[in-house]
DNA sequence: TACACCCTCACCAGAATTGGGGAGTTGGAA
DNA sequence: TTCCAACTCCCCAATTCTGGTGAGGGTGTA
């Protein structure tokens, strides 16, 4: 029945990916990919809500080390470009303008980064966000080939990454995340859409004072500092839809 | 090169959906969809952070008034459970206790849902979220060798048609996002992760006075009514990471 | 050279939020 | 039944935030 039933090589690779039980086995995926269609770099690049990083690929160790040391997180135009979209990108199509954004691409022209890429953003609940890329040095016009061949094992391979980095992700559990109540949930919402307290409780039809019991358990189930914090966190893991 | 250049049919779907001018075109794809996979229903439903929803798909037009009548948004165990996980899911695995979501689930079945289901939850930034889902009435064992032959295909399928929705979404383009000033980032970001005025200023090396401009300005680019709001705005248009 | 934007600092008064207390009802779960 | 969690309401005082206006120096672009 499905389109992609004929396709071994790629029934293998995510059959590894699947069975994958430690995050050291994905080098060696990401590794054989890179071969496979012969480019240069191939990377898999996570970021989590709480700041953890994990990151398996091929660049040179040395780059790796540079970009951490610099906080190069911060400026890398694939990274902020990516963060803002959803679809997979090309690196020629983000903004490389900025001070900033062009050391860094010439930093990394130094280290061995080919000129071109292509990465695919991955989103999830929880601030999840995660980057899969694929780099290389060629021309403008066989990159552009290139992309548009592969473009659909590129999606399935960042997802089944993801998937694998996620499953065995080890600061996932810790993170208990204690549940909202509806009339929480409802709080959050309408302080995170601009509500004052007032507009709020307003809103509930329920006293100020009352509203303030939930805004008070509600920071105290997210562990916030304050109601900005509170709001913040519900919307980083999800428990609220602005 | 590529795992999947060999697969003709679902280069066509793509490529219908890359070529789709309007969003009606969307409703016979799926529909074609539905057919050559021989379920009951498939439906991609998206949710955009302003409240918009669109959804195409092949439910019972019935069933779809009655389910935005209703508000089962917000009842629904297949939308809150994806909104709160990244991997397709199987509607056998949703949390279905709670008296809200037995109702909801006999509503579903009187209008003839199937007993199966399988969801792909898809993120973007600006809280976009999406449901691509496929239906059906059969057996355990018959479904999950469906989902296990299918599911590649239907990752793919719901990432072109979010692609497609999120091109021809209307109410796109108007929001333009100014981008926020290096200390504004910074501002809001130490907010977010709930820092007081003072602190953020004592953080910043800035004066507290110093540190309201930054708001303000921020909260003005953002469109926001007060601190919290612009936090939010801020974290849900993907300009700060926390 | 303008112009625009960013960064920095200041004042003031009113409005809103926050941090502690305590207490009663309801409905679902063990 | 008993217990717990959720929902509702109330007081007070200190702290924090908000809204408006003004002003100077730096940097980069047209």
């Amino acid at each position: 029945m499905g389109f992609l039933e004929r396709v071994p090589q790629l029934d293998d690779v995510i059959a590894r990916l699947e069975c994958a039980a430690r995050l050291e086995e994905l080098q060696s995926i990401i590794e054989w990919l890179r071969d496979y269609y012969a480019v240069d770099d191939m990377v898999y690049h996570w970021v989590s809500s709480n700041g953890t990083q994990y990151g398996c690929g091929t660049y040179d160790p040395k780059w790796v080390a540079r970009y951490l040391e610099k906080g190069y997180l911060r400026v890398d135009p694939v990274v902020i470009g990516c963060y803002q979209r959803f679809h997979p990108v090309d690196w020629k199509r983000l903004d490389w303008s900025g001070k900033a954004a062009r050391a860094f691409m010439t930093d990394a022209m130094a280290h061995g980064i080919g000129n071109q890429g292509y990465s695919i953003p991955i989103r999830g609940p929880n601030g999840q966000f995660a980057l899969f890329t694929v780099s290389h040095t060629c021309a403008d016009d066989e990159w552009a080939r290139f992309t548009e061949l592969n473009r659909r094992d590129l999606i399935l391979l960042a997802h089944y990454f993801n998937q694998t980095a996620l499953k065995l992700e080890p600061g996932r559990k810790p993170e208990a995340t204690q549940p909202l109540s509806p009339r929480e949930v409802e709080t959050m919402t309408l302080l995170a859409v601009g509500y004052s307290r007032a507009q709020v409780a307003d809103t509930l039809s329920i006293s100020e004072h009352t509203l303030r019991v939930y805004i008070e358990s509600a920071r105290f189930k997210l562990g916030a500092l304050n109601t900005t914090h509170a709001v913040a966190r519900a919307m980083a893991r999800g428990q609220i839809v602005v």
